[in-house]
Formats: structure tokens, C-alpha cells, sequence
DNA sequence: GTCCATTAGTTGGAAGTCCTACTATTTTCA
DNA sequence: TGAAAATAGTAGGACTTCCAACTAATGGAC
């Protein structure tokens, strides 16, 4: 991530004679929109790229935390469906429907979770074009430590206020069901 | 990204006889967390995969609205930094600072970027170990002609009012600086 | 002045995403 | 019922990101 990078050219003295990001960059983007004659889309700009952003920034505070268990954050979400799913099987399609990720995707995720032996692909019993996925008692239990790693080291500190995090969701909410997203 | 995935498996009837979600899968995670005693972290759950999800819609949007002209939003990010810069050139590590990416992403960008005629790398004159990046006047004509697609079609069309806009960006500065983003 | 630590950038590799094209089933309907 | 269309999943490729390790050049300390 380098967030610590810096450099003469750009950015104010701190105290300790390193250099630091002294304007947020996004608002020096949408200055330079607004002064490009592109007023109408400043706001747009700006909302997009904050998001990237946030996302980046956000992901690799999730993936530090399950990397000592050996997991990423999309196989995480993987096991988590699987956990919370009744019969504790899904079948692929439906990882992806829910997941909201390309069919290939699910088959990467999937390959690798079996590989580590969290997962188990069997035949499903009325379509043989199918696989049911289900968890491994390994792969349940490493599904709870997770949960209680993120739980405790992010989703508890993110970093932001009850009210903003809670405005957060539903402004987001709105973007994706605009999206058709549900 | 399979955003019109449907399944006998869940989801309601539509009108035409296609299956669709009828209940947001965040809102039902965040249900689950709640009742599996995780009440504290529901929320910053909510928020992290609102964000994940989020961040792939409008990347969708974004990198389909690029394709047409060649150019990817990692690159078209490069493409603007330069055209906005003084100079009209940047050495890499500034770029890298910029976008907060990691070196050999920058790397890659500026291979492909060179590669296509956009951008050109030549030695800074007063430190032999870097490069100075300067757009070619290709490179200046896509980044004023991607920039017109992206304010048309994104920017413009964000799928929120302007309100939400900047109440997502306020958060989300929030958000970053409190991250140490600047 | 010379040596060593730091810095700029690249290479190679792992992992994620998507897309296109393909196989193997299932379903539709004429 | 039998051919065509739709569906589930996989293979290979392009692209992004990051990390670890490396080269080359700069600059500070003695």
C-alpha cells in the first residue's frame, strides 16, 4: 500500500523532517473538475474515487487480518455463506448469485478452499451438471476464528463514528439497489 | 459480473417468470451477525461489504465505459495525474504517492501506457535512478476524450442525488484520513 | 573520501477479478 | 420424442493488486 510514501515534490514538512500529504487528493481533483469546466460531474468524480479508496484501504485492513489464517477475503465470504446456509451446502451458482461475482470466480475460490481442505465438492443429486459445496469441520471451525479475527480487529474498529457508519450502509444501499442489486 | 444471476434456490418470482433477490444480502449478513451474538461488529460488517460491493458496481461501470477507448481506470488514473500536473511529467514515485499504489503497480501501468504511445519515460535529469513520465499528445488527446466518456456516462449518472453524493464523501474522507490517507 | 544505509524502480510470483470459449447436462417445445 | 436452447461449471488469458527480492544510484557518517 506505501502509505507512507513520499518525496520533495509534492507535500509540506512534518516535524520530523519527513514529508506528508498536506491536501486530501481527491478534493484537489474535484478542484481542478470544477476549474476544468466540468462542474457537473465534480461531485461524481469524486464520490467514485473516495469509494476506490476507501476500498482499497479497507480490503487490505481485512486481508492483513486473515492472513495469519491463511485465508483471503473472498474465500472468507465463501465460507461464510456456507455457514450460515441450512443444509450447509450450496451449489456453485448460487455462491456466485449471492457473492455477486463471475462464475469463474466461485470455481478459483472453490479450488482453492478444497485444496486447503476447508471445502468439499460433491455431485448434486438432481443435477449432475451441479456441484454442492460444503464445508469440512476444518473449514468451520477456521470460518469462526476468522469471524472473531475480523470481528474484533475491523468490523469493531472501522474506523468511523455509529451515526457515519450507519449512514455509510444506506447510502450505499441506495447506490446498489439502484444498481439492481437487489 | 452476473448481476442478472437467478436460481430456483432463492429469490422470489418475478413478473416474467425470472427469479430475483427479494431481500438485500448485506441487511440478511447483518440479520446473521446480530443473532449469532455479534451485535457490536454487525454494523461495521454492514459497512465493509456495502463498500466491497459498491466499489464493484461502479468499477464495472467505469472500466465498461473505458474499454470502447483502450484504456483501463488504472491507467486512465496515471494518464490524469500527468495531465493535470505542471510540468507535464511526474517521476513514478510520485505517481505511486499519489494513487497510494505499490511501485510495481505503477510499473505496470506506465509498461502498458508506454507500450500504447500514451506516455513516455525518460531519466530525470538530476537523479539517475528515477524516471520522469510525460504524456504524449495522444496521451493527452485520450485522457481529455476518456475523461468526456466517464463525466457523460459515470460521473454525471452516479445513481445517487446530490445529496447522497456528498454525504458519501464526506464520510469517506473521514474515513481516509483517518486511515492516514493524507 | 569511502563505506553503508536509503531510495527509485524492476522482475517474478501469487491472488483476485473479469471475459470468451468450451463441455456436459437439462429443459423446452414443435 | 428429438432437436435446439438454456444452464452449470471449467479452461485459458488479460488485467489489477500486492509482496519479496533484486539492481543501480544517491547521500550521510565516520
Amino acid at each position: 500500500m506505501d502509505v507512507n510514501a513520499s518525496s520533495p515534490y509534492d507535500g509540506r514538512m512534518t516535524v520530523d523532517g519527513t514529508r506528508d500529504l498536506e491536501f486530501d487528493p481527491i478534493d484537489q481533483a474535484r478542484t481542478q473538475w470544477v476549474e476544468s469546466g466540468w462542474s457537473d460531474a465534480a461531485d461524481g468524480m469524486a464520490a467514485v474515487t473516495s469509494l476506490m479508496r476507501a476500498h482499497q484501504i479497507v480490503l487490505a485492513r481485512v486481508e492483513a487480518t486473515l492472513k495469519p489464517l491463511g485465508v483471503t477475503f473472498a474465500r472468507y465470504e465463501v465460507l461464510m455463506l456456507l455457514w450460515f446456509s441450512k443444509r450447509g451446502s450450496l451449489p456453485m451458482k448460487i455462491i456466485g448469485s449471492r457473492l455477486q461475482v463471475h462464475p469463474t470466480s466461485v470455481t478459483n475460490a472453490v479450488d482453492r478452499l478444497e485444496d486447503a481442505g476447508l471445502v468439499t465438492r460433491s455431485t448434486h443429486p438432481e443435477d449432475r451438471r451441479a456441484y454442492l459445496i460444503a464445508l469440512t469441520p476444518t473449514g468451520r471451525e477456521l470460518a469462526e476464528r476468522a469471524t472473531k479475527a475480523l470481528n474484533a480487529e475491523v468490523f469493531e474498529q472501522p474506523g468511523l463514528s455509529s451515526r457515519d457508519l450507519r449512514t455509510l450502509v444506506d447510502v450505499l444501499t441506495r447506490l446498489r439497489r439502484q444498481a439492481g442489486d437487489f
